[in-house]
RNA sequence: GGUGUCAUAGCUCAGUUGGUAGAGCAAAGGACUGAAAAUCCUUGUGUCCCCGGUUCGAUUCCUGGUGACACCA
């Protein structure tokens, strides 16, 4: 069995590539775009539409309610589970999106870290909010040396992180981290979209009219409600929250969303840029 | 045609009482092991519109151009 990986920066056109390479291979489509896997925020993420869903079936599309916890790790086992399910029928699976993380869980795995519990991460998260990230970081320094070394301290996430693993455990966060790539029973291939940057910016640009055309305004104010979830802390929806909270003027959101999509995008471009082993198609300018 | 104001980074502008300049936006580079479309770090040399003058030294002051805008005819 052979698992195809599509990927590529946001915007640059993965899904109309995907269900044309989809279709010669006869395969379905197992997305891996961590904002699609939620519900009700098709606009926003450029989920397949439904259309698209008839042509070829898709997993991991519109799967997860808002709120609902889920990450790299769990989707690595919900992935392998589904290709080895499939594999007994199919001797390709196309595997497609941009969430980096979610893509090297999947090809190389990810160490296993025992779920924090969430009395633990709760506390932290008040304390990070009550400003009490020096006292955070002494603790790290004093729990996990090695990786306070290691570490870029000054990202909150990454102590925080590490003291919820440390605490819920009782054992240092870099004792967990083997560095080891796990094997997996198929080969992987690895093909690769891009753009000229400005061919890809443009389209980014226009992409965001067109979501403003279809209605992500309204789309933003129904999940308003929902908008501290970590869901929607996401482009396209966090800054039209601030608009509809009356911080921003509207023009001034839709800017927002492009410049954080083309931030997004070159964010993708940078982390792929080191995987030697992902095969290039160069996707050219269309009328 | 006359008078006035302005001309500085890709854009909008600040500034230098004369010692060759800095913000915002845009842009660029990087990190990343469990909510990652998240989170975090780094990056500002540009004929200071052009020619000449004064000066040890002019982007800054002066003459003359050119362009933009405003007002008056």
């Amino acid at each position: 069995m052979t698992l195809y990986v599509l990927l590529g920066p946001t915007a640059v056109g993965k899904t109309e590539f995907a269900l044309q390479m989809a279709e010669k291979l006869g395969s379905p489509i197992l997305n891996c775009d961590s904002r699609q896997m939620y519900r009700g925020m098709e606009i926003g993420t450029a989920s397949p539409t439904e259309e698209q869903q008839r042509r070829v079936k898709h997993y991991f599309v519109g799967t997860l309610d808002i709120g609902t916890y889920y990450s790299a790790a769990q989707y690595e086992q919900d992935v392998l589970a589904l290709i080895s399910e499939l594999s007994s029928t199919h001797q390709s699976l196309l595997l497609s999106g941009g969430s980096m993380m979610y893509l090297d869980a999947v090809c190389n795995g990810i160490d296993d870290i025992p779920t924090v519990d969430a009395e633990v991460r709760e506390t932290l998260r008040q304390r990070l909010l009550s400003g009490e990230i020096d006292e955070m970081r002494s603790e790290l320094h004093l729990l996990d040396p090695d990786y306070y070394l290691s570490a870029d301290t000054r990202n909150p996430k990454r102590v925080v992180h590490a003291l919820e693993v440390c605490y819920t455990t009782g054992r240092p966060y870099s004792s967990f981290l083997t560095q080891e790539r796990k094997p997996r029973p198929f080969s992987i291939v690895k093909i690769g979209l891009r753009r000229e940057r400005q061919d890809l910016f443009d389209r980014i640009n226009r992409r965001v009219d067109t979501m403003m055309e279809e209605g992500l305004l309204d789309e933003a104010r129904r999940l308003y409600p929902l908008r501290h979830e970590n869901a929607l802390n996401t482009v396209g929806y966090k800054e039209l929250f601030r608009y509809l909270d009356g911080e921003w003027t509207l023009p001034f959101a839709i800017e927002k969303i492009k410049k954080n999509t083309r931030d997004y995008a070159k964010k993708q471009m940078t982390w792929f840029a080191h995987d030697t082993s992902i095969q290039w198609i160069e996707l050219r300018v269309e009328s």
